[in-house]
DNA sequence: CACCAGGCAAGTA
DNA sequence: TACTTGCATGGT
């Protein structure tokens, strides 16, 4: 299991090469689109960050003071708007009460008491809030995704039914806990899913790595 | 037209 | 615990 994981992240990343992840300029505007692609594709997420950068909203104290309905206005290309505003503001909430919106102090707190009052902000959740850990605050958390999930149960790696933290304590325990790793493993996962064909959901001639199981 | 995308919470059984 | 539903835009 250990050799696989490894051998198969080697075999994606000479493929693929590095994703770059993750694509943003800082750690806020990572949590911000953390929140922002639940269940929706990035490009619609770029959109709605733009025009919160464009109206000087992506800061936690400002975005906090707009009425639910002028910030869901701005985040609408991300879909399920009205959802997503009150997340937002659930997760800046947080931010304030606990750390008075000073993302180094929260990065000093322990990871695994950190993920627990993350997941207590509701909105959040365990994907979310592992994307927060690793893509923003750089911590060694493995993130399972919709893909991820796929790629685990076609490479029968996992039964389709295994839960999330299951799935991730299969990679935490096959790899060691390397920051730059993960964060690249996650994304090479992402970047093969997007290629893999959508149709038949099987091996497709026109797939990357079409020779080998996807 | 249908289906999908870097989920989550609330309701039901 | 396991399943279902609502949330919504933009691309294919």
């Amino acid at each position: 299991m250990k050799q696989k994981l490894k051998k198969t992240y080697r075999k994606l990343y000479r493929h693929f090469g590095p994703q770059g992840w993750w694509p943003a300029r800082t750690p806020f505007e990572v949590m911000v689109g953390a929140i922002l692609t639940q269940n929706t594709s990035w490009q619609n997420v770029e959109r709605a960050i733009a025009n919160l950068k464009k109206a000087r909203m992506l800061s936690w104290r400002r975005m906090l003071r707009l009425s639910d309905a002028a910030l869901a206005r701005l985040i609408r290309p991300a879909g399920y708007y009205n959802v997503k505003a009150r997340r937002l503001k659930n997760f800046l909430r947080f931010l304030e009460a606990r750390y008075s919106g000073d993302l180094r102090q929260m990065k000093k707190t322990g990871t695994r008491e950190l993920r627990q009052e993350l997941l207590r902000v509701n909105g959040i959740g365990q994907e979310t809030a592992d994307s927060i850990l690793l893509y923003a605050l750089q911590k060694p958390v493995f993130v399972i995704d919709a893909y991820t999930r796929r790629w685990m149960v076609r490479h029968r790696l996992a039964a389709p039914q295994l839960l999330y933290e299951d799935l991730q304590r299969m990679f935490m325990e096959g790899l060691s806990p390397d920051t730059a790793l993960f964060n690249e493993y996650h994304a090479l996962i992402v970047r093969l899913g997007k290629e893999y064909c959508r149709k038949t959901r099987e091996r497709c001639a026109i797939c990357p790595l079409r020779d080998e199981k996807h």
